[in-house]
DNA sequence: ATGGGGACAGTTTTT
DNA sequence: CTGTCCCCAT
């Protein structure tokens, strides 16, 4: 216990009630653990890393740790800093430990995401870093808006010089904990050589406007950290524990902030799964749970590798694959469950064909078959590298009446609608905040265009005002002539009038007014009651009405429309659960989120990076194909490390199925509204065969096919008996095999075969005529690395794999 | 000031 | 082939 704290008394009340309460249940938390969550629990002092696999039971583990530390008397639960990176693991975080402990801990103020965290520490010191304890934190269209404008003002050509690629880049030295000062080395050519001329004026700016980018909470507090040894060492002192969700996904900025708090008692346990880092490419460093034993010496390794979700051939497949992964630390998952089906392999025709088949496998699961058990919607997932994939399934899923549901879509707070509304509601509680103003003063239109806008700028800083005095200052000048006049004199005027009711309704409370949080702050004053009249509610909803914003919208045509309505409907609702519209927009940028409860059954399409930490009895695993999956650009632009990092997010899609997982691709894929032939993806090949079913869809490719040459095996066969007799599946890959055999014009025939069948070699000679299915009768121009030139009759001139097309006496074989 | 059309680009995403 | 952004004509 801090002797120096002064507010230990008053927290401690409420901890030992607490605590007594915890006594009785004699720590039932333990009981269900197997002996290495038991460990990675009962491992308290000293760092701690916890190696666990897909369904392993990382979370059961953690919150049991948790609850372990307070039940023992370790620490209070004020005293345990743990964070995670989504709102989501935070509140089922919260939730556990309070079932482990008997309900009720509320005491845990600093569990959270790395972000809230950082809010709350940040609104504390901020003046150490020029910013007002009130700052706002602005949202990426906010960020792209005053890019643009600096961009502007540095005479850059927009169009060269987009601000989306400038906000990437100042988002990606953020995530590296750079300040402008540190830009250095060849990161200085960026931009056109201004990057960090621009980075600097752009945190100048947002200090003036007092106001954060996501990125500034946890760079700010690491140059607090770093700069401010006395207030590091509260801190230090004060966590006498930390834990660490998802820590393969830390940046460096979260790392440095990390391993600065970690110094003072070294109790630090990081949870993660090193063939899980899948976020790379927004600056996560794999990295720093490789390193984790030299970071933090003497480091007990803990690995979780039993699995309990899925069964033996999904882990045996997902393992073999994850296998060929330089670098890593190593685990192999385990199951006590036999038996199940093998994972299995299908190729399609085309992406619309291979949906049309996704769409009636699941129906059948729905309905039952044969040798499985019905399976609700809800429990079967399709799980897609790209979200333009969830198009073909979307489109087939609408024409059968299949219902669904895309996971992972545009964020509430993220929408048009309600950003607008947000904007308002920041304007009224804050008018200085120019943001917002730009953002509403002509939405809906009130015919103060450009014109208009340039003149409030240029009143505001002329006289050193906001732009909401600027434009104040012009109404009372009667500067603004005719409609516009009108229309900007009205708009001060509400938004002044609605900044005098929350005056008056809430007198110089909120703000500053404690949270229940920690020992560190300030006590509540006692004799506030809570403002639970809900004025606030009928504010907003007054603001939105009275704008004329809810009319813009009911006036409407788009189909959009009502959504929208619905929506902002959403967020005044959302606006009870808080004591007043500033304490609702000081949370609603971090915590808002999407979790719609639905209730009727839905298959899900989502992406594998939104998969991620999710189970589902049933996966599809569709797109399977070099350069969607893995993608071309990611391997492009990072090489080996980008590969490995596709074959993770290979790797986590396999383990999010319980049961049964199917992986699919298709031999031809419409891309950007052009046709082009696919090659499966060279992670099948790396699937281990004894654990992969190959299966023939029905009237494709096999299954009843009259002279086709190739054994029948309708319906299926297992990957051994494929691969002896077709070879296809010898790494590293048809792809390669072909592209470096090419010596000219030299491809298997059978178009249909794919990867099933490629024997029955014959070359394709220039004038040769050929059959495709799609494309109908052309003629060989030529060849071009692996892919035919082929000038087809109707479809014109194509490159395509040869083993797409038949010869031309050969297209009474191809189905349909 | 505004809306229509042409140019252009076009992974993965949380906070 | 889309959707988005910006410019220009009204």
């Amino acid at each position: 216990m801090e002797d120096d704290d002064p507010y230990e008394g008053a927290v401690s009340l409420s901890q030992r009630a607490m605590m007594g309460a915890t006594q009785a249940r004699a720590a039932a938390y333990l009981d269900k653990l197997n002996p290495e969550q038991r460990q990675a629990v009962e491992t308290l002092d000293g760092p701690v890393l916890m190696l666990a696999g897909a369904g392993t039971g990382k979370t059961s583990a953690l919150t049991a740790r948790i609850a372990h530390l307070i039940h023992t008397g370790r620490a209070r639960p004020n005293e345990i800093l743990a964070v995670t990176f989504t709102n989501k693991a935070a509140r089922e975080m919260k939730e556990r430990v309070g079932r482990h402990l008997g309900g009720a801990i509320e005491g845990m103020p600093w569990l959270g995401t790395f972000h809230s965290v950082c809010v709350k520490l940040l609104r504390r010191h901020a003046e150490l870093v020029g910013l007002k304890s009130n700052f706002t934190i602005l949202d990426t269209d906010d960020q792209i808006r005053l890019m643009k404008q600096l961009i502007v003002v540095a005479n850059m050509d927009e169009k060269r010089w987009p601000a989306r690629q400038l906000a990437g880049l100042i988002d990606g030295w953020k995530n590296k904990a750079l300040t402008p000062e540190r830009v250095s080395g060849r990161e200085t050519a960026a931009f056109d050589n201004r990057g960090s001329e621009l980075y600097a004026a752009y945190q100048d700016r947002l200090k003036t406007l007092n106001a954060v980018d996501f990125g500034d909470l946890l760079l700010h507090m690491v140059t607090i950290f770093q700069t401010h040894a006395d207030v590091l060492a509260q801190y230090q002192r004060w966590f006498r524990y930390i834990l660490v969700d998802e820590y393969q996904d830390t940046n460096v900025a979260q790392y440095l902030w990390l391993r600065l708090l970690a110094q003072g008692h070294k109790n630090i346990c990081c949870v993660g799964d090193d063939d899980q880092s899948i976020y790379g490419w927004r600056g996560a460093e794999v990295g720093n749970i490789l390193k984790f034993e030299k970071d933090f010496p003497g480091a007990a390794v803990i690995r979780l590798e039993q699995n309990y979700r899925s069964t033996e051939h999904i882990l045996a497949a997902a393992s073999g694959l994850i296998a060929a992964n330089e670098g890593r630390l190593g685990k192999e998952l385990w199951t006590e469950a036999e038996g199940g089906e093998k994972v299995r392999l299908i190729g399609h025709w085309d992406g619309e064909e291979e949906a049309r088949w996704i769409g009636e496998e699941i129906e059948a699961n729905q309905r039952g078959t044969r040798s499985r058990a019905p399976v609700s919607l809800n429990n079967q997932a399709i799980l897609v590298r790209a979200s333009h994939q969830m198009r073909a399934f979307e489109d087939r899923f609408l024409t059968i009446g299949l219902p669904y549901r895309v996971i992972g879509g545009p964020r509430f707070y993220e929408r048009l609608e309600i950003r607008d509304a947000m904007a308002y509601f920041r304007l009224v509680t804050s008018p200085e905040d120019d943001l917002a103003f730009e953002r509403i003063i002509n939405t809906p239109k009130r015919g103060l265009g450009d014109k208009a806008q340039q003149r409030i700028q240029i009143a505001a800083r002329e006289n050193g005002l906001s732009l909401l005095d600027g434009a104040k200052l012009l109404v009372a000048e009667g500067a603004l002539s005719g409609k516009a006049g009108g229309q900007l004199r009205l708009f001060v005027e509400n938004i002044t009038r609605w900044h005098d009711e929350i005056a008056q309704a809430s007198p110089a409370t909120a703000v500053t007014r404690a949270e229940d949080d920690d020992l560190l702050i300030e006590p509540a004053e006692d004799g506030v009651a809570p403002a639970n009249d809900l004025s606030h509610v009928r504010l907003a909803e007054r603001i939105l009405e009275e704008s004329g914003y809810v009319e813009m919208w009911q006036n409407d045509k788009t189909p959009e429309a009502p959504g929208r309505l619905e929506n902002l409907k959403e967020l005044v609702k959302a606006l009870e659960q808080f004591d007043n519209l500033q304490g609702f927009l000081e949370h609603v940028a971090l915590i808002m989120d999407n979790d719609k409860s639905e209730t009727e059954e839905k298959v899900s399409i989502m992406t594998l990076h939104a998969a991620k930490g999710l189970e589902f009895p049933v996966v599809f695993l569709p797109g399977w194909e070099d350069g969607l999956f893995p993608s071309q650009r990611s391997m492009d632009e990072s090489g080996l490390k980008g590969l490995e990092e596709e074959r993770r997010l290979a790797y986590v899609g396999i383990t999010r199925a319980e049961a049964l997982c199917t992986i699919s691709f298709a031999g031809n894929r419409r891309v950007y509204g052009q046709w082009q032939s696919q090659m499966p993806s060279r992670f099948i090949d790396e699937l281990p065969p004894a654990h992969v079913e190959v299966q023939t869809p029905p009237g494709l490719y096999g299954g009843g096919m009259n002279g086709g040459g190739f054994s029948a095996g309708a319906g299926s066969a297992t990957m051994e008996d494929r691969v002896s007799r077709a070879d296809v599946y010898n790494s590293p890959g048809w792809r390669r095999l072909q592209s470096a055999q090419s010596r000219g014009i030299s491809q298997p025939r059978e178009a249909r075969h794919m990867t099933i069948d490629a024997s029955g070699e014959s070359d394709y000679e220039i004038g040769d005529r050929v059959f495709h299915k799609k494309f109908g009768y052309g003629e060989v121009m030529g060849s071009e690395g692996d892919k035919l030139v082929v000038e087809f009759d109707k479809a014109g001139e194509k490159r395509l794999l040869a083993s797409f097309v038949v010869p031309a006496a050969d297209a009474d074989d191809v189905p349909f």
